[in-house]
DNA sequence: TTAAAATGCGTTATCGATAACGCAAATGAT
DNA sequence: ATCATTTGCGTTATCGATAACGCATTTTAA
């Protein structure tokens, strides 16, 4: 591996002078410079992580800005995971990283959180954009580098990068699995949840799902079901009412969220004639994986959410510390959960 | 971050006593050992990687040993893909790798490089050990670390690590997708088919499926295929005298291995009666993707072979140049791969 | 022409861990 | 009592990149 100091050895020149030219930084002429490039280039000089690592007095701060761990079902508490676990595997050394986190339900508090991490200077954001608008407004006038995960935002396109699922596809995976669940059966009712609080990404794994059903299934009708309240009784007595008002037994569910363990926990309560319900929906929530092991939910799509922290916080440190180029958009693979492989998830990720 | 020299001066000694007492090198006394121990402790001192790995002058040189790339339709290409990202993202400080390969079929091939890679002073093993006995003899008279990826090895237990899968579940998995791809039909007729140079752990994939579906459809019956030859052609050719001999059309073919792409190609060639077919089998093979695409090939299970290879590196690092516990058995998840998924695994995962 | 300013570049201390080296003091042997 | 050996510990150079500092030399201004 070749060194500053060979580097300088093979110009003629000392290892300050490398320096200056590498970083483009003091004076140095035009000529040594040309010099110095070609040289590094022939001998394909890569700086030592280690020695620069060492060196470097400069702190990195990060932030990552996301909704309160607990809500919607606990989710964010996995992203928080998979940022934890990025940070600790790159050690401490020369950066630091705090999670702000705001109420997703309440106007203002999206934006109060990012004006804070902008505010404590931090290097570089970490960003999950549920409230697009709020995002929009306050980095558009900043120059602080940022990177979304979960969902993208129109018009911020010098981020970094963003992270996420491709929503539309997993809706047409879950037809696809419902479709194989309902095992031919005709004219098959589908109860479509329409999650509260449901925003761009939700309603596009809705449309893949309706497309995909509707062109497989053309004799397929939809019972849709639009829930506002999220909270488990509440989502009990909607189910029952909006049953007894369609007046059909419906032949499959499909939950557009994590709302699905609501449901599980409703069809249970039906009783006998309802556990057999084709049921599909997203996002692994600890605690909740009985209603997968009994097979009451039949599949579950993960956004991932641990991987979309992790390498969130990676890219960041990638772009910023290391200073490499990252993939501007990166969709994380669509998991297909089920009660026989459930297992085989969990607690894999953590590296010792 | 404490570093050694706060350490010093918190006990009133040197660097040099801390760090001999670090590493339990040279000379010192229990007492001044005791008190260094115990500030460390209370500071909760970590080593700088940064400086450790500045100063090392240790190359670590490790060999993994595994089939030849092409073998088994290309799959060890794909562990070598993993390993080679790992080693890339590790940069090449202090540590370097190299990879050797064996011919799988060939006796003694496996030992004769094992023993290459012994010769050479490796400080650790990546081993692939789908020739156990080979192994056996040949690591269990040496005293280098290693760690099995792919299969483990009885008697062998003093590896850093195992990384695989769950073979049985991945059976009982293939079971349950087979399950509903038959649609409640009943007396299926299944044709298993136990590859070329089936392993044990092959076998436990049949005995997981065959158990789910003996238990789930008792009244399904096997058509039991055992493949001697690896080679498209005449696969076909033993497939069509399969079925003529048994004279039954199968409602599903299970496919223990990656030589479901040769019953794919076959099924197409037979036309359109036999598209429907239900088929399942193992591992995502590049260029042969289109099987899937079209959905001829309804579900396949990977053995993220690139995931392991990767892993496996990783872990050997952790182990021995970062002097890491890790994990002495990982299992891999079993991820679902189908038409409407398949692209969301592609180009997913390197980091750059 | 001469002082002032600008340019190009070399020198050096630093980051934290490592390990060789060697000096005292303590212990042992004769 | 004297010398040899052992024990405990401090000092120091090193790894490669970084960046402050300052010395010559050249260029510009008056």
């Amino acid at each position: 591996m070749p060194t500053i100091k060979d580097i300088a050895e093979a110009v003629g020149v000392s290892i300050g002078t490398v320096d200056r030219i590498i970083h483009k930084r003091g004076r140095y002429s035009k000529k040594t410079a040309e010099k110095v490039l070609k040289v590094m280039e022939e001998l394909n000089y890569t700086p030592n992580i280690h020695a620069r690592g060492l060196k470097s007095t400069k702190q990195f701060n990060f932030a990552a800005v996301i909704p309160h761990g607990e809500q919607d079902g606990g989710y964010w508490n996995l992203v928080i995971k998979g940022i934890n676990r990025a940070a600790a595997e790159l050690g401490s050394y020369g950066s630091h990283l705090e999670i702000l986190t705001f109420d997703r339900y309440s106007e203002g508090s999206c934006r109060k959180t990012l004006e804070e991490a902008c505010l404590k200077g931090s290097d570089g954001l970490l960003v999950a954009p549920v409230r697009p608008d709020e995002v929009r407004s306050c980095l558009s006038e900043r120059d602080i580098p940022y990177l979304f995960i979960d969902s993208d935002v129109q018009g911020l396109d010098d981020r970094i990068s963003y992270i996420g699922q491709d929503s539309y596809q997993s809706g047409i995976l879950s037809g696809k699995l419902m479709s194989l669940l309902l095992k031919g059966q005709k004219s098959p009712g589908i109860m479509l949840i329409e999650p509260p609080g449901s925003n761009a990404h939700i309603k596009r794994r809705i449309q893949g799902f309706r497309d995909y059903m509707t062109n497989m299934h053309p004799d397929s009708f939809f019972l849709d079901v639009k829930e506002e309240v999220d909270d488990e009784q509440s989502f009990h007595r909607y189910l029952d009412s909006s049953i007894k008002e369609s007046e059909v037994r419906p032949l499959g569910i499909f939950v557009a969220n994590s709302s699905v363990y609501y449901v599980a926990s409703w069809l249970e309560k039906k009783g006998e004639s309802y556990h057999g319900i084709p049921l599909i929906g997203y996002d692994l929530i600890p605690g909740r994986e009985g209603y997968i092991e009994s097979g009451l939910i039949d599949f579950i799509l993960t956004q991932q959410p641990e991987e979309q922290g992790y390498r969130g916080v990676l890219q960041l440190y990638d772009r910023l510390v290391l200073k490499k180029e990252v993939q501007k958009e990166l969709f994380v693979p669509l998991n297909i959960i089920t009660r026989e492989n459930l297992h085989t998830f969990e607690n894999y990720n953590q590296r010792n």
